[in-house]
RNA sequence: GGCCUUAUCGUCUAACGGUUAGGACAUCGGCUUUUCAAGCCGGUAAUCUGGGUUCAAUUCCCAGUAGGGUCACCA
């Protein structure tokens, strides 16, 4: 940081082909660290230069994830900046120019074949089981270029390149990695492999960090860098996420899904930065629950690792929990609104959800499973499960009676948790076991094995509803 | 297949060439408790294989093996 002769730009550059699965947030949020840690800039271009594979909607949905988990830009295109426009399709002008002083530098050439002709050299390579090159078929008198025929880099120097990666170190791939490359498109756009070059040294990027599926394609980024000689970035090659099979590299295909669907899981977005940010770098020390400011002063490059993660749902799972761990009473309260059905959204019961949330933390679970149906709607309860452990249900009776005793004789106003309890554990106290009464009854007024206590079950239901079920749970004892 | 690249507990990872190979998730056991997936305590569990270099290799080198990536008018 202090041996910074310039200031870090960086930039996170996706198509609009569709939603954003976590590959592409994590790219996106360690170049955004190492802006933020560095006092740089963080640039959003958008790469839609693949007119047939664009999706509509995708670049909102795009910019919708990366603000949900706290992603911020400096430039892009919906702020504009310095170097405006941010979207490649409207910087066809740069991509030309570039192309046309690599043409007056006979770097470049018109590709006079069509797809069919192309497509037989590489069947005929196939054939001969050599590895097809394109620069074999350089045609003789190639046609001056006008713009709407496809135009093809020429490879001048067929060397082995050499570069430094910041987390690989030291790369080199041979001459057979470098071939003619399509420049600009027949439908007059160019390909990512040119335009991504023009727009990084024109909007002054310094670092450029990416999966590690471009590593391959290096040398051809270095060969136009040279041709045009301009100064190459820094590049840092980010590591693979594999997914849960630990098999492949995660994609849409097999099981990556919609960034924002986390969101819709229940799942805070701190906790997926904290996550994110494991996958595929680890601080110094051994501390695992990160804020986002925590994040980005810890973050170092340094640190990214070489090989790839797979992605653990139940790490994940853990991390969200400790995150809710750390909400603020305010905070906490505006999550568990955000998925409590409006029959919950009462006085008494919101603050023991958020409490047993802070402790679970998997609020749509606990939603979704019917967890808290029992607040509105009387439990189905069966008959060995309102017995604790292996008491004789005649005292389980006996003792419901008791409670049911009890509850009769509070005054509907005295009917709280604090007094109930004091009653309650009277009794409970000269049993062999607290269980034996405290048990059933949490059991007959919610129908689970996991709930509140029966204090606060039984204030929240009142007096009446606790009276009915209590004796609902002694007829279903009774029977036979 | 060519080229590139990677390899530590089940999983994610830590370890100036010298550590009883550390931590976290998961799992298992115990404690606590009115239930619970919470809390506390503890246990099981790893350096891919084979060569080299070195007094000493998880660490450096080579090979093998296994994974990943890439070979488009996609990004």
């Amino acid at each position: 940081m202090e041996n910074q002769t310039q200031k870090v730009v960086t930039r996170f550059a996706p198509s609009p082909t569709g939603f954003l699965h976590i590959g592409g947030i994590r790219t996106a949020l360690y170049a955004w660290a190492y802006a933020r840690k560095n006092n740089g800039t963080f640039i959003l271009r958008i790469e839609d230069t693949d007119k047939a594979r664009e999706v509509e909607g995708s670049i909102e949905h795009i910019m919708k994830s990366l603000k949900w988990i706290g992603i911020d830009w400096n430039e892009g295109p919906d702020i504009g900046g310095p170097n405006a426009p941010y979207k490649q399709s409207e910087r066809l002008e740069s991509y030309i120019k570039y192309a046309k002083i690599l043409v007056e530098k006979g770097l470049a050439y018109t590709d006079p074949y069509t797809e069919e002709e192309v497509e037989n050299f590489r069947k005929k390579a196939d054939e001969e089981k050599r590895p097809f090159l394109y620069r074999d078929h350089r045609p003789e008198n190639p046609p001056v270029w006008n713009g709407t025929q496809p135009l093809r880099f020429k490879v001048k120097d067929i060397k082995s390149y050499e570069w430094d990666d910041l987390v690989r170190g030291h790369l080199k791939a041979g001459a057979e990695a470098l071939d003619d490359f399509i420049l600009i498109k027949g439908d007059g756009y160019p390909t990512y492999n040119f335009a991504h070059i023009i727009d990084d040294l024109e909007m002054g990027v310094t670092h450029v960090m990416r999966g590690d599926e471009f590593i391959s394609s290096t040398p051809k980024f270095l060969s136009v860098y040279d041709a045009l000689e301009i100064k190459r970035p820094q590049y840092v090659t980010l590591p693979p996420i594999m997914g849960p099979d630990g098999k492949k590299k995660l994609g849409k295909r097999d099981g990556a899904k919609d960034f924002l669907e986390y969101k819709n899981e229940g799942y805070l977005p701190e906790a997926m930065l904290n996550f994110l940010a494991f996958i595929g770098w680890s601080p110094e020390g051994e501390e695992e629950i990160l804020n986002p400011e925590e994040f980005i002063a810890l973050f170092d490059i340094k640190k990214i690792h070489i090989s790839g993660g797979k992605f653990n749902e139940e790490k994940l799972d853990w991390i969200n929990k400790e995150h809710i761990k750390k909400l603020s009473i305010v905070s906490l309260q505006k999550y568990v609104f955000e998925w409590l059905p409006n029959e919950l959204k009462i006085e008494k019961i919101v603050p023991i959800i958020m409490e047993r949330i802070s402790k679970f933390g998997d609020i749509k679970g606990m939603v979704e499973s019917g967890e808290l149906d029992f607040f509105y709607k009387e439990p189905i309860c069966q008959k060995e499960k309102i017995i604790y452990k292996n008491t004789d249900s005649k005292i389980i009776i006996e003792n419901l009676n008791k409670a049911l005793n009890i509850f009769e004789n509070i005054d509907e106003k005295d009917f709280l948790k604090d007094n109930i309890k004091n009653l309650l554990m009277e009794v409970a106290d000269k049993l062999d076991s607290r269980g034996e009464i405290l048990h059933p009854i949490r059991f007959a007024l919610s129908g689970l094995e996991k709930s509140p206590d029966p204090f606060i079950l039984s204030d929240i239901l009142g007096k009446k509803e606790t009276i009915l079920r209590i004796n609902k749970a002694i007829s279903i004892l009774s029977l036979s």
